[in-house]
DNA sequence: TTGTACGCGTTATCAT
DNA sequence: ATGATAACGCGTACAA
């Protein structure tokens, strides 16, 4: 590895020069410049970011939270999220919490010691909401910002990314009503979620809005995961006398449940249940049948969120932002006009 | 942050007395031993890792050398090496290469800088070949460690953890020969990487074997990708005067593309053609049809690349290993009996 | 058991 | 405009 002093004694100036020439700083004849940039680009030197952080304490490590990376939507996220990082010369720490708020706690203490600049977080489903508030708070109290995406964490001032939720789900019922439905069920996530609690918000505000039925039991726990969905969806509609006509999933998880509950319990999609889902998926459109589904501007939250980060860090006094994006509803075959 | 010298103050005894107690290094009074752990727990220190390697020179980082995280075989992958190398107190970076054997030699310069301890690799598609085994060779003659994974590098000498991509390959042609067919066709990655062309050979191995049909014209460039897989299907199969009874799928991306573009044709799966592909999917099953698909151990691949690394970073001159793990079969509908 | 020098590459500061 | 050199940080090895 060619460093500093090895550029020095190869030009016969002192490294204080090469320094100010490489980082552009004022005090360095243009010509002489010139060639320390040529010489150094010749060698492969590559500056030492641990030698930077030492002298300046001005990290370029940054914290990724993730629930979990083999999750294609958060998958994306860390590859454009990576992207903007790679080209401004930042690296980040991973973290896959799955889900578990212990997990994600440990991991903050690592970012101490690694001395992360700055945090973006998809923060894992909150129970212990205290503690967790606290420990992003002393990361923001300390000048290092923290950047929410997909999820909020309340009571804590720090920019966030996250879909207009409450919107899209109002938008899905909307299109089913559309599509002639009028007993419409839903699978939701856990308690306390931000996701699922703005989802059946906007489930809820339709349905009102529309003055369509709705009964409790045509609520189903999911957990968001596919082995809770498709047993709950299993034993709600093996008991129910009368099934909605179509039913809404709060995430892709849990609508992978229900259609293998439905598999099993001989109830056809869409003749017999229209389905629609969050979260839209490359292969939906290879399902039996594909599935009617609502997409979320991935690389649009990715990139925003990295920016914001990155600005925030140059300027740790900047206003707090507050981005909501609109989801897309993509239409296939999983819904059935019924009217 | 809690220092060393902290807890030394704090209980007047020396640095050194302190850090030997953190590390069960002998010298230390049984009773003091026990109070400095107890003390460094209540005040939550946590070693430097920084500062060990500065002072001692053994990185706890590891590269980890990815194409892609949103495909769910590496994210799985990444999820379960995070777990290993968690759990024993390292820390990893991800790079995602995107398949651009640039951006992988690129990567590898930053890995120097931040001084990794050693590399787990899924290395990109390779033509530049030369320059590739040079910089990965760079490591592993300073010592550091590479362990690939799912790929080889032919020229060097590093362990590896692969798939039985010829047997897997020749046990899928057994299987669809048992189910009647005998003139298939198949759709195949790029050239010159490692998987595709294990998963080849042993595709021609099994053709040859039993004696059955083959054409130049039933061999489908798909490039590992969606797109280009479909587009190529939709033309040959367009042209085709006589198609393949049943097609092998060398990648799921591919299998992927060729359903859209049998859509397109109107060609009927399994009917008039069956299909199954390399990559098992959790959503294999919900496809239209059910996806006959060929499951690796990501899991066992996973845990093994992350202990061999783990295992040689421990101790330099340790023979390489060479892992060759097994595939299976899982059958679904995508595959007809035409017997 | 203690005290302390040392390791690293970069950069800020002050002198020339 | 350029040079010389002292930090910067924290854990560890080694001599006492």
């Amino acid at each position: 590895m060619t460093r500093i002093v090895d550029l020095a004694k190869m030009l016969n100036v002192a490294p204080s020069t090469i320094s100010k020439a490489l980082n552009n700083k004022p005090g360095v004849n243009p010509e002489l410049r010139k060639k320390i940039v040529e010489v150094a680009e010749k060698l492969g030197y590559r500056r030492n970011p641990m030698a930077i952080y030492l002298k300046t304490k001005k990290s370029k490590v940054i914290g990724l939270v993730i629930p979990n990376v083999s999750n294609y939507f958060f998958g994306k996220l860390v590859l454009s999220i990576e992207k903007c990082l790679y080209e401004r010369g930042y690296q980040y720490i991973l973290s896959n919490t799955d889900e578990n708020e212990e997990k994600e706690m440990e991991y903050l203490q690592t970012y101490s010691t690694y001395d992360v600049g700055g945090i973006i977080s998809v923060t894992a489903l909150v129970t212990m909401k205290r503690k967790m508030v606290q420990a992003y708070n002393s990361f923001l109290i300390s000048g290092k910002p923290v950047v929410f995406v997909d999820r909020i964490i309340k009571g804590l001032n720090a920019s966030y990314v996250v879909l207009d939720n409450t919107g899209a789900a109002f938008e899905a019922v909307e299109y089913l009503v559309k599509n002639g439905h009028r007993r419409i069920g839903v699978i939701i996530g856990p308690k306390g979620v931000y996701t699922s609690e703005k989802r059946l918000e906007g489930f809820l505000k339709a349905v009102n809005t529309f003055g369509i039925d709705f009964r409790e039991d045509w609520m189903v726990k999911g957990e968001f995961s596919l082995k809770t969905s498709y047993e709950n969806v299993l034993n709600a509609f093996s008991n129910l006398k009368e099934i909605p006509t179509a039913l809404v999933a709060l995430n892709n998880m849990m609508a992978m449940g229900a259609l293998e509950a439905f598999k099993e319990l001989g109830i056809k999609v869409p003749e017999d249940v229209s389905i629609l889902t969050f979260d839209d998926m490359p292969w939906h459109k290879f399902f039996d049948p594909p599935l009617t589904s609502i997409s979320q501007p991935i690389e649009e939250m990715s990139i925003l969120s990295a920016s914001i980060l990155l600005e925030e860090m140059r300027n740790p006094h900047k206003k707090k932002r507050a981005v909501v994006l609109k989801g897309k509803l993509v239409e296939r075959g999983s819904v059935l006009n019924i009217k």
